[in-house]
DNA sequence: CCGAAATGCTTTCAAAATGCAAGCAAAAAG
DNA sequence: CTTTTTGCTTGCATTTTGAAAGCATTTCGG
């Protein structure tokens, strides 16, 4: 009679490979972009600025080495790739990818609500 | 003739008197929810929880201390109010605002973004 | 009514994250 | 070539987090 093995929770990993705390869809979520400074890079991103320069530039004043921190996160992740600059330069810039991309909503659903219930804020600022 | 005053920047705030990093609607509304936990608390409001014991039974195990931490922000920001609970007791509950409610798009568009990228979340998780 | 358990926090303290400033190598500009 | 800009990294003080324990009040079981 095989004696069973102690049955432990399997782990649950997100695509980085991090411990995920709950299976939810929303704890993962928060789980890599659950700070103050992630999704505002994002939306520089969308705003078309790619460089590490211009996301240091945005009015809220990213640390430059939360920055870069968020930037490998980010990378690790799969949101964003480093691309070559368009200006022919040998520098890299950053770009959304797909999934990357697929936060649009939730950033539009996040300033809709601030616009609507902040009221000393205002649109595409930042 | 009147000299001029050094015009310093008109510091800008929230709704509960904190200081906003910038005016742009995103930014302010991460300066309330920008962490890993508050949107769960929420999350969890939606699903019908409302007392302490409910948040702290969320399978991701939120801190008590940062859940006391938490709800009281979102009572000064007016996202939550404190109501008698329903079973009769003395006890008191949480309940969201209008305002804490408006966020139910913001917390859809995640769980749609965890859902659709994170393979290893479900739907109505937490 | 009484003792025990549950609830809703607060306190304590170590560890981790944050943020400011400075430093620095590679690239670009002059 | 020299200077400036860019894209980071490092060091360090401060703040936040999180695990655990403590505790007053409320509720439950008998």
């Amino acid at each position: 009679m095989p004696k069973d093995k102690p049955r432990v929770p399997k782990p649950l990993k997100n695509q980085a490979g991090d411990l995920l705390r709950s299976p939810c869809p929303l704890a993962c979520m928060l789980d890599v972009c659950g700070d103050r400074w992630t999704l505002l890079i994002i939306r520089d991103l969308f705003f078309g600025r790619s460089r590490f320069k211009d996301f240091t530039a945005s009015p809220e004043g990213i640390p430059t080495n939360i920055l870069a921190d968020r930037l490998n996160r980010l990378l690790r992740h799969g949101i964003v790739v480093q691309v070559p600059a368009e200006d022919g330069s040998l520098r890299l810039g950053y770009q959304l990818t797909e999934k990357g991309s697929a936060l649009r909503p939730v950033i539009e659903a996040m300033r809709d609500w601030g616009l609507k219930w902040e009221p000393s804020t205002k649109a595409e600022m930042g």
